[in-house]
DNA sequence: ATATGATAACTTATATGATAACTTTGAGAT
DNA sequence: ATCTCAAAGTTATCATATAAGTTATCATAT
């Protein structure tokens, strides 16, 4: 590989596959996330091109997730983020008859990975943040039984089903995982709206979902990361079972 | 949810987000890869916007790598294809010290429910494309020690090693972590020519890596998944071990 | 002095019109 | 039928103008 190493090249492509190019690499080179990119007109001087292939540009690395534009400010390197590997995501499924099936199988394995790194590595604070999740979901369940099914409460009651293991992705201390299993959610979670059409929580075995969730952190405190994984495995693979049923076993498509 | 499901809003958003959220959507619903969009003239008309504003949504879509754009023709939808993803793995590595062992970490883990899976499920022809890279890798080494060191001959081995891997994940059958492992080697591959900066393969143990392939895929031949695991799993680590110690255990940037 | 609010300066969003360059199509010649 | 080539279709890029946000500045009131 004899030239530099950050190559994207710049010929054969239009002006504004260079622009995206080079300023890629200058994104990747000095500009950490929440950097200000210059101005629409500075990068129209210093590249030789007018506005409207700078903004061409840009708007192909907002595609990509690599910076956030607004109106009236200057865009900024976004943190990096999986909503983009999400949409993508949500298009290999849209195109595979049994891809949200094949979706749910590489969780598991993700998710047991996760599982079984967070037992051995978790810092104080992550196992704090897991806490919290399995608290928010307990909450979210006794005001489900009071009120008896509210909407919003259901929706809170999911949110911390999520985020119990998005904090469990955290604590792994791998961020390859976290942003994998953040982004995995979002078409599972387009999949479990529809699949519910309107039925409410209501009835659920709510106290089950709990018990599982509350054995995996469990396993996790103890550091047993062999049980984690067992424990981890067995609440997917129920949970997948009720996501067959639900969907009766059909294509689904998102 | 009791909008529409493909919810893409088109509040408060400006005109070329709620473009590119409108043209998502009519791809997602109706239109197959290869499909050719309108023209941009067309859309414009349709949409009530400017041909610029109809220009800047298509550049989002093709930065997500949901279309294909080149110069006199129509935009193509794209088939789903893992550059975008691969892209967006080295955006989140790059911005971790220790983001390539963990992308090493999750693709140990991938790779391994990857062959589990082929060793299951895989058909007679997705056998012959894994035997065929195979072949190609054999080839390579006995033209590599022939020619003594040819740069190009290295490339295709190395090609070949990919492939051999992007081939048990096609075998797997599942669509999402043939994405994803072909995904990740994009920046995979990056750091490997990192690593080596210009050191040749030569006298390199090529016996040691085509047996350990070999016995990988007699696994999946004979339809033994836990072998095929064990196999594979060996085979990673020996490759960490060689990454590790080319990095010089040492955090990369990619 | 500090907080407030109006104003100016900066910046992006969108539109129009024009031209260059590339691709596809179709008519006509062989 | 096939080939050639001109015309039509289409995208790429530019210049310019205006609208509509955001940020910085500064005078004013408290």
């Amino acid at each position: 590989m004899p030239e530099s190493l950050t190559a994207n090249s710049t010929e054969g492509q239009t002006a504004v596959a260079s622009v995206a190019a080079q300023l890629t690499d200058l994104i990747y080179a000095e500009m950490p996330p929440g950097a200000r990119l210059p101005s629409e007109a500075e990068m129209a001087a210093r590249y030789s091109v007018s506005r409207v292939t700078i903004r061409e540009a840009i708007k192909m690395l907002a595609g990509r997730g690599l910076v956030e534009i607004s109106r009236g400010r200057r865009a900024v390197v976004s943190e990096p983020s999986s909503k983009a590997l999400g949409e993508f995501l949500g298009w290999i499924v849209q195109h595979d008859p049994k891809g949200m099936f094949d979706l749910v199988e590489v969780r598991m394995s993700l998710e047991i990975k996760s599982v079984s790194l967070a037992a051995k590595r978790t810092t104080r604070p992550a196992l704090a943040g897991i806490e919290s999740m399995m608290q928010g979901m307990r909450d979210a369940a006794r005001k489900l039984e009071e009120s008896g099914g509210d909407l919003e409460v259901e929706r809170a009651f999911h949110q911390c089903d999520v985020g119990f293991h998005e904090a469990i992705a955290l604590a792994s201390g791998n961020r390859v995982i976290t942003s994998l299993i953040e982004a995995m959610s979002l078409p599972l979670e387009r999949s479990f709206f529809m699949s519910r059409r309107g039925k409410s929580l209501r009835g659920l075995p709510l106290e089950n979902t709990i018990a599982a969730h509350q054995k995996i952190l469990d396993c996790i405190k103890k550091r047993d990361s062999r049980a984690a994984e067992n424990a981890m495995r067995q609440h997917l693979e129920e949970s997948a079972r009720d996501m067959r049923a639900a969907l009766g076993n059909r294509p689904v498509s998102v």
